[in-house]
DNA sequence: TCTGGGGTCCTAGGACCC
DNA sequence: TCTGGGGTCCTAGGACCC
């Protein structure tokens, strides 16, 4: 039995989106997306050219600036990038009826059950895939192949940038073996570094250990660690299952420390959430506010609902008193404010109507139905929150602009 | 040097219940 | 006199991924 899952990953996405909506990034070898040169942020993506200046996705701007100063930064737009990948998945959705996107710029397919169309090897298929992903979108991608998800996607990092990798059935172990653990999903910096002290650095160490020596080594991991060295990963892609959260947040352009500004802000956060949860027909049983603090230690404070909702009104209720509790603790600090956010988690499906709805809550819902609509026409900034207005102007030039 | 924004999953402790 | 124990829900924080 092959090899029968497919992982497509997109050759440097963001820069290269970039590159077709602003013909005047084109001819750019050094060319970092994520944020202008003087914003607070990090680096999104990198071209090639400039990443041989050691600038990496997740990098402080202010430092790719120092290590490469005539690279041009750029910051793109969210709207591009999802159009870019739909794209993306409408070729994808020809090759197989099961693809899952992992982010904009992957996903999965499954292959199972194709043995007899393609009896030894799936690496023609991908050819095809690679070729036509090309043609119809003008982006390049890496597909690796492997008997399940952790596999097929080490392939396609080994095959990077614009490169093909089958790992078959039998031969995991040996393709694993000259990775370092922090190439496994899961393994991080902390992870690594905690192995590391302990003298565990490569696969093939975890390997040839057995799993109570292990045990003793790193603990409770030990039995996951195995597994993964050994090649084992999910083997099932479920598509369409609910998310587990919607959230936005926002890094202010300076730090703030005027309460009703913040609260402003935090209206317009969870006017968006709470459009996209309607959107989705999903409701919310708890409402998590997080604020990060300008020296970056970060709180986050929930509270649970009785009732699930995705009305504007209660879920602001809600954060604005957990705000107005966690705010009270910094000010003694005289805390600046550089980041926050509202996540809806606990998600399950919207009911059908209630007869039995208090006229309150049904009147609140007519009028979220009414916004909605305003800016389904002509966008979400037709329609702003009273409680976003209280303060004179939004704090600092940052917005919660991407949808 | 200064650290985004959207997510996922896991752990640990306390409350509460039977 | 010692102070069960397991399951579930909730909160807070952390690691990780792209």
């Amino acid at each position: 039995m092959g090899a029968r899952i497919l992982h497509v990953d997109l050759d440097a996405f963001f820069v290269e989106v970039c590159r077709q909506r602003h013909p005047e990034l084109r001819g750019l070898e050094l060319l970092v997306v994520g944020g202008r040169r003087d914003q607070r942020g990090v680096v999104q993506s990198a071209s090639y050219g400039a990443r041989r200046f050691g600038i990496h996705a997740g990098m402080p701007i202010a430092q790719a600036v120092r290590l490469c100063p005539q690279a041009t930064f750029f910051q793109g737009s969210f709207p591009h990038y999802r159009e870019a990948s739909h794209a993306v998945r409408a070729v994808l959705e020809r090759f197989s009826p099961t693809v899952v996107s992992a982010s904009l710029d992957e996903a999965y397919l499954d292959f199972v059950g194709t043995e007899r169309l393609h009896p030894v090897s799936l690496l023609p298929v991908a050819e095809l895939l690679r070729d036509e992903v090309r043609r119809d979108t003008g982006l390049d991608c890496s597909v690796g192949i492997g008997p399940n998800r952790m596999i097929a996607k080490l392939a396609s990092d080994a095959a990077k940038p614009r490169g093909l990798m089958e790992v078959r059935a039998g031969w995991e172990a040996g393709f694993l073996a000259g990775l370092a653990l922090e190439a496994l999903p899961g393994v991080g910096p902390k992870t690594a570094e905690r192995w590391a002290e302990l003298g565990l650095t490569d696969v093939w160490q975890v390997q040839c250990m057995n799993e109570s020596a292990l045990e003793r080594l790193i603990g409770s991991d030990a039995l996951a660690l195995k597994r993964r060295a050994q090649g084992y990963g999910g083997t099932t892609l479920r598509a369409n299952r609910l998310p587990r959260s919607v959230s936005r947040e926002t890094t202010l352009s300076r730090d703030v420390r005027d309460p009703a500004a913040l609260e402003a802000t935090l209206s317009l956060l969870t006017a968006r959430v709470a459009g996209q949860l309607r959107d989705e027909r999903l409701v919310a049983r708890t409402v998590t506010l997080k604020l990060r603090h300008d020296d970056f230690r970060t709180v986050t404070r929930r509270h649970t609902f009785a009732i699930a909702t995705d009305l504007d009104a209660e879920l602001y209720a809600a954060a604005r008193e957990l705000f107005r509790a966690a705010f009270a603790g910094v000010r003694d600090r005289d805390r600046g404010v550089r980041l926050i956010g509202i996540a809806a988690t606990s998600l399950g499906m919207a009911a059908e109507a209630d007869l039995f709805e208090p006229p309150a809550r049904q009147r609140l819902r007519d009028l979220s139905a009414a916004v909605d609509q305003l800016r389904g026409k002509y966008g979400f900034a037709a329609v702003t929150p009273g409680s976003a207005l209280g303060s004179a102007r939004r704090p600092g030039g940052s917005s919660p602009e991407s949808p």
